[in-house]
DNA sequence: GCAATATACTAGGACATCCAAGGGTTTGGA
DNA sequence: TCCAAACCCTTGGATGTCCTAGTATATTGC
């Protein structure tokens, strides 16, 4: 996307911030531009790695949710729910993913308005080289140091858990 | 979107990998995780904060970008490097912007090849009352101690720096 | 038992991001 | 001087996300 730059550009926002009055908040604002920023680049990563198994991010998640199901099937509301995702965006991925035989539609046997997904035999192959892709090409190479990892999953369990997303602790 | 979950799904996730044998990867794998469902909530936190003022983040951030410039205007590239963004992402975000009379095109006086985006004056007074929002309901109120912001800006600057983003330290 | 409310999925639309390609402008080396 | 290579922006296409209905099925309450 480019050669690097000579100053980190958040850094220099945030000096933005302080010299226009706005101390109090620069540092939370470098945070979160920052988190907004990492995460564009390990998604480039991560759908750099899929891209062979012609999959996006978003397909894989989906894929590895059913992959540790008990039976293999989830219903789609479910999904979403795991997902942390709009139910349209459910959808819009089972459509692909069933185009490419990886999952399949069926109705549930006792509600006549759920439908639940399935892998196919080659989706749970396919799962697993992908797994296995980004665990070796990705997370095994994550550039963070191993406490700055437990750093990370302390902070944002925090956050994620006062935003509403669960209950437990 | 939804109730909240009865547990963390990505600590679920994390307990899965290491129940599959990936322990050396669980960790790095979860924070990633962590990473991405966190950025999501910050994305809509800011979305909804930016919509009274018919922006989204994108262009808000090309206007606050602008608003800092000396002369509150940039050549297209320019913007694209500082925002970290595709070419065509900021092409798509000053073709609304513009149409909103946020800001207005103008060749570079003597670079044919170039187009220079500035601000207009109702563009500097969106742009001044929107990063007041940001600041007050989002940047203020972000969630994080005042520990947690420093250690997240020195971890993900770290991160930024060997991604290739800039070269400075 | 039946109507009103709630739930589940899908269709269509608005945005953003990236990639690949195309057309115009500059620059630089033969 | 002049043409090829480099650079800048835009167009068109593929994906993903969310929102707002709209349709179908379940559940609830009177």
């Amino acid at each position: 996307m480019g050669t690097p730059l000579p100053r980190d550009p958040i850094a220099e926002a945030r000096r933005n911030w302080e010299r226009h009055g706005w101390s109090d908040v620069a540092a939370p604002m470098a945070a979160i531009t920052a988190i907004m920023r990492t995460q564009q680049i390990l998604l480039a990563r991560i759908e750099n790695v899929l891209k062979p198994f012609g999959l996006t991010f978003a397909r894989y998640e989906l894929l590895a949710l059913l992959s540790f199901a008990r039976s293999g099937a989830l219903p789609m509301n479910k999904a979403s729910a795991l997902l942390q995702v709009h139910p349209t965006s459910v959808t819009n991925a089972v459509d692909r993913l069933e185009k490419a035989a990886l999952v399949t539609r069926s109705p549930h046997p006792t509600d006549g308005r759920t439908t639940l997904i399935e892998l196919t035999a080659e989706g749970r192959t396919v799962s697993k080289r992908a797994t296995a892709a980004l665990n070796s090409e990705v997370f095994g190479q994550s550039g963070f140091s191993e406490d700055d990892v437990e750093e990370l999953i302390r902070i944002f369990g925090i956050f994620r858990r006062n935003a509403g997303d669960f209950d437990d602790g």
